[in-house]
DNA sequence: ATGACCGGTCGTACCGGA
């Protein structure tokens, strides 16, 4: 089985380059995130031309994650129990605004597709370590942790991987010298995901196709992409099950290229069938 | 050339991204 996750940035920008990467790399399962549409907004019947069910969760402009199967898609989730709302301010919100229902944003959805449990998640971004987005991203992580928990004791095996915007280690940053003090590299977040692998779950590490580091994502900016000044942060969480039976995993660099690409790369793992034979 | 931000929005500037 063939497993891909991708941060598209938008699949309605990203729908031409998505459908034929589809059709190039044929994975049986993609989990796609930061789609940034509804669910009625998703362009269900153009992947279902390439055979593909869609299962969507989206609130509109941000965020917005779905689970693309060609192997079955059910049991799904929008959302995990015990998922956080944000619950700071927005900008320019004052403290005399009418109170507003709290719901989760978008950033999870799970499927059972061809007898595994999959998980396409888009953690928080946090923005700086003092913002009340910082907060609610670790309590999202916790809130993570429980569901996933409680996911793995399903007995299925599970994986877990989308853009978790916290790089796990100082090689997963082009230069720590640049992060120091910023989100995605503090001793907290990497605690969260200390704490998904002490679930039980492996971090399937892709190869990097080339370089020495298996980034997957690159700022628009100032030539990132072409300096290689990435991050790793779009991580492929698997049970025990799954990532022993990994046959390869790759970074799909080509995706990053050309004109009118997502600033994150596909990652793309490769699972041997379970069993004898 | 992999080639020097992009996507979204009651927008035509500004926010969010990481």
């Amino acid at each position: 089985m063939r497993l891909a996750t991708w941060n598209v940035n938008s699949v309605k920008a990203r729908l031409p380059r998505l459908l034929s990467w589809l059709a190039e790399t044929a994975p049986d399962v993609v989990c796609l995130q930061e789609t940034k549409c509804r669910a009625d907004q998703f362009p269900a019947a153009e992947v279902a031309e390439l055979g593909y069910a869609t299962a969507a969760h989206g609130d509109g402009r941000w965020n917005g994650v779905a689970v693309l199967s060609r192997v079955g898609i059910e049991d799904v989730s929008n959302g995990f129990p015990g998922e956080p709302a944000y619950e700071g301010e927005a900008e320019g919100q004052t403290k005399l605004t009418e109170p507003v229902l709290l719901v989760p944003e978008a950033r999870a959805i799970g499927a059972t597709c061809g007898g595994v449990r999959v998980w396409s998640l888009y953690a928080p971004n946090g923005r700086t370590p003092d913002s009340a987005h910082y907060a609610y991203k670790l309590e999202w992580f916790r809130a993570l942790r429980d569901a996933l928990g409680a996911e793995l004791a399903r007995g299925l095996p599970l994986v877990a991987c989308g853009d978790y915007n916290v790089a796990p280690t100082d090689e997963d940053v082009w230069d720590p010298s640049v992060f120091v003090g910023s989100t995605h590299v503090t001793p907290a977040e990497r605690q969260a995901l200390t704490e998904l692998r002490d679930l039980g779950l492996h971090d399937v590490v892709p190869a990097a196709m080339k370089g020495p580091h298996p980034y997957t994502y690159w700022d628009y900016r100032a030539g990132a992409f072409h300096k290689d000044m990435g991050m790793r942060i779009d991580l492929f969480y698997a049970s025990e099950d799954c990532a022993s039976r990994v046959s390869s995993a790759y970074v799909d660099r080509e995706a990053r290229k050309g004109k009118g690409p997502s600033d994150h790369a596909p990652v793309v793992v490769d699972v041997d069938a379970e069993g004898p034979g």
